[in-house]
DNA sequence: CCCTAAAGCTAATGGTATTAGCTTTAGGGC
DNA sequence: GCCCTAAAGCTAATACCATTAGCTTTAGGG
C-alpha cells in the first residue's frame, strides 16, 4: 500500500493521485480531501491490528497471551509502517464502523487482563499501560530513538516481561 | 513559544515569520529551512527536559524518584505540547549539544535505575521500558487516545506503580 | 565619513490542497 | 439500437508553504 511505501505523513494526494495515474483534483470524486483520505485509512488499519491482536489472543491466557498480543501488535506495526500511525487517530464518534474496530482492538486486550483477574476500572488502567508501553516502544523504535547499540528484540522481551509482572500485581483499582 | 501555541506540525516558517513582523524569506538568514528549524527547537526542547527531569530525580531514590521524574516527564509535555515532540528526535550525531543533552535526560533515568540495583544490558533494557511506557502515555493522551470517563491522572499513577513493581523485579539481563 | 556585513525585502519557482465548471464514458431504460 | 444520466475524469484558477536569487537597507567599526 502507498501509505506504507511512502510513510504515514507523506501519503499525499498528489501522491495518491500519481500512484492511480489520474489527475489530482480527481480524487474529490472519491474522498472529501486529505484529511478524509487519512479518516479512512485510519478505520482500516484499526480495523486490522483489531483482527490481528484478536487473532493473538485466541487460544492463550496469562502470560501466553500477553506476550502473543504484544508481538503481534508490535509485527503489526513493522510489516506496516505508514498504516500503523494511523490506528492511533482518535475514533471518529461518528462512524460506527472505526467506534467498533477500536473497541475490537481495546477488547483484545481487556481479554488477556480478565486472565489476571484484573476487571473494572483495574482493568482500563491496565489497559491504559498496555496501550502505552507498547505503542510507545514501536513509536521510538521507529523514530530511531534507540540509539545504544543493544538489541531492540530483546529489550522489547524484558519490557513484556515487566509487564507481565505489574499486571501480576496489578490488585483492584 | 510559538511552538507550543500552534502545535509542533504547524510550526511553519510562515507562522514563525508572521509572529516576527518579518517577511518569510528573511528567515534563511537565521536558518537553513524550516528542517533545521526544527532541528533547533528539538536541541532546546531535549536540553529542557534533561533539566527537569535531572531536577525532579535530585534527592530522591528508588520508588520516588521514578514517580518524582515521571511526574516531572508528563508535567513537561502538558507544558509544552509543541516542544515535547521535538525532544524525540533522533539526536543529530553531528550536534554534539544535541548528543549531550541527550545523554543528560537518559542519564536521569539510569540514576534512578541503579536506586533498583539495575545495571549494565538490563538498566538499557529498562531506559527502554521507562521512555516507552511514558512517552507512550502523554502521545496517546495528547491524541485524545483515552477515551473511557476514567480519571487519566489516576492511570498515570498506577502505570507507575506497575513500572515500579516491574524495575523491583527486574533483575539482571 | 565610509565601507562592509548582517538582516531585510521583492520576485520567481515548485509543490500540495481545494473549488469550479466542463467533458467523457459506461450502463440502464425505452 | 439510441438516448439520457450519473459517475469519473479533466483543465483552470486560487491559496498556502518552502526555497532560491538577487537587490536594498542599516548599523557599527575603522
Amino acid at each position: 500500500m502507498l501509505a506504507d511505501e511512502v510513510g504515514h505523513d507523506r501519503l499525499t494526494l498528489a501522491a495518491l493521485a500519481g500512484r492511480l495515474g489520474v489527475a489530482l483534483p480527481s480524487l474529490y470524486k472519491h474522498v472529501r480531501g486529505v484529511d478524509a483520505l487519512h479518516q479512512k485509512l485510519a478505520v482500516l488499519a484499526t480495523a486490522e491490528i483489531a483482527d490481528v491482536l484478536t487473532a493473538a489472543a485466541a487460544g492463550r491466557s496469562g502470560g501466553a497471551a500477553l506476550r502473543a498480543v504484544a508481538a503481534a501488535y508490535r509485527a503489526y506495526a513493522h510489516r506496516h509502517p505508514g498504516r500503523y500511525p494511523a490506528t492511533q487517530r482518535a475514533p471518529d464518534p461518528t462512524d460506527p464502523e472505526h467506534l467498533a474496530a477500536a473497541e475490537r482492538a481495546v477488547g483484545a486486550v481487556f481479554a488477556i487482563l480478565r486472565g489476571y483477574g484484573v476487571e473494572g476500572d483495574a482493568a482500563v488502567d491496565a489497559t491504559r499501560m498496555f496501550r502505552a508501553t507498547v505503542h510507545g516502544f514501536v513509536t521510538l523504535e521507529a523514530a530511531g530513538g534507540f540509539g545504544l547499540p543493544r538489541d531492540v528484540d530483546r529489550s522489547f522481551d524484558r519490557m513484556i516481561d515487566g509487564l507481565d509482572l505489574a499486571y501480576r500485581g496489578w490488585g483492584p483499582g
